[in-house]
DNA sequence: GAATATATTTAACATAAGATAAATAATCAC
DNA sequence: GTGATTATTTATCTTATGTTAAATATATTC
């Protein structure tokens, strides 16, 4: 739990308190590539954060696999549309890379959120920061070549591109592999 | 501020004290269309509300006026890259119809938060809803024609094509002025 | 309500990206 | 390590959308 521990104190710095009970909410987990770590119908009750490895976010439109998020070491993923509504996701967790996983139960956490305001906090942190996070994608997308975007790319997260096949990063994009095979091969 | 106050009763239920404290940082004014309510470069530190009007949230890219998003009655706008990152923003709000607005001063609102958790859970929820709209966006924008775009929009938001101008709408659905006219022309 | 400014459509042409298929290249399983 | 699977690139052709310019249509101002 020491890297969750970490990364929160970006945000606020949690009470021993606050930090055991969050700990008492949350197990680790050992997953190997290519595992679906959530399955597309389910409805999340999971809040993941990536101690080490790889996943991504992914659903289908017409029978295409279509990434939405890749997220990496030190960073949470969750389906929020399903997590936040209650509804069933459209969409599953798929692990990339072999990875170690926290995973808190959202039920059991949004609980704690009575007791702790301070937990409340950092979660209401942490969702801000991921809505910034997405207001900017949309800016991404919005006006700009798929060029442009795998350009913007590589000087973002050139993680992504080391470690994520391109695949699943040509769909991230809003493109089709030939296009973005193509782009890359324009030098 | 009562149809603030409806809105909010979506999300929770506040108190008497807490709706006076919201009130006593807000106060309402009124706008002409046409007018800029937030200058670019600005750093954002004001949450609106729409009790009447439309508003619209847009930046330059390139020389090009792109429209990021509209809201309408009974709903919030504000530059949130800017209101939780305290950076000045890119973009700027101006009012398209004229409107009646509630100004509720987020510096003083998140000094609430401590005295008030139901103030700041009223605030987590409001951007939790916000932040799974936008996620849904980006689904709709990233694998869909902009004739597609175009209808989901028709049946999501009928209004907004009966009352903003289309040359606003183009961009925010990510085409030229050209190309929505050529799309709203085959029938 | 005429004159002016602004918004929308239409046309013609250019280009980026999609679709399909086939050729390589890389990875995985035994 | 060899064969089989999976990922990536390359080629060809098609299509949707961009670009520029001009023609209408609508809204605004005096």
């Amino acid at each position: 739990m020491i890297p969750f521990f970490q990364f929160s104190k970006r945000y606020i710095s949690l009470s021993k308190e606050a930090e055991n009970a969050i700990t008492e909410i949350s197990k680790i987990i050992l997953i190997k590539k290519h595992t679906e770590l959530q399955p597309i119908g389910h409805t999340c009750k999971t809040i993941y954060f990536i101690n080490k490895g790889i996943a991504r976010i992914y659903y289908f439109k017409d029978g295409t696999d279509i990434t939405e998020s890749f997220s990496f070491e030190n960073n949470i993923i969750a389906r929020v549309e399903s997590l936040f509504t209650g509804q069933p996701s459209r969409k599953a967790i798929q692990i990339l890379e072999d990875a170690e996983i926290v995973a808190i139960n959202s039920t059991l956490l949004f609980k704690l959120y009575d007791k702790f305001p301070e937990i409340e906090r950092l979660f209401r942190l942490i969702v801000e920061s991921a809505y910034v996070d997405t207001i900017n994608r949309i800016e991404g997308i919005q006006f700009h070549s798929a060029e442009e975007r795998y350009k913007a790319l590589i000087n973002e997260a050139p993680d992504v591109l080391k470690r994520v096949p391109l695949k699943y990063i040509a769909s991230y994009l809003g493109i089709t592999q030939v296009s973005l095979s193509r782009i890359r091969g324009i030098r």
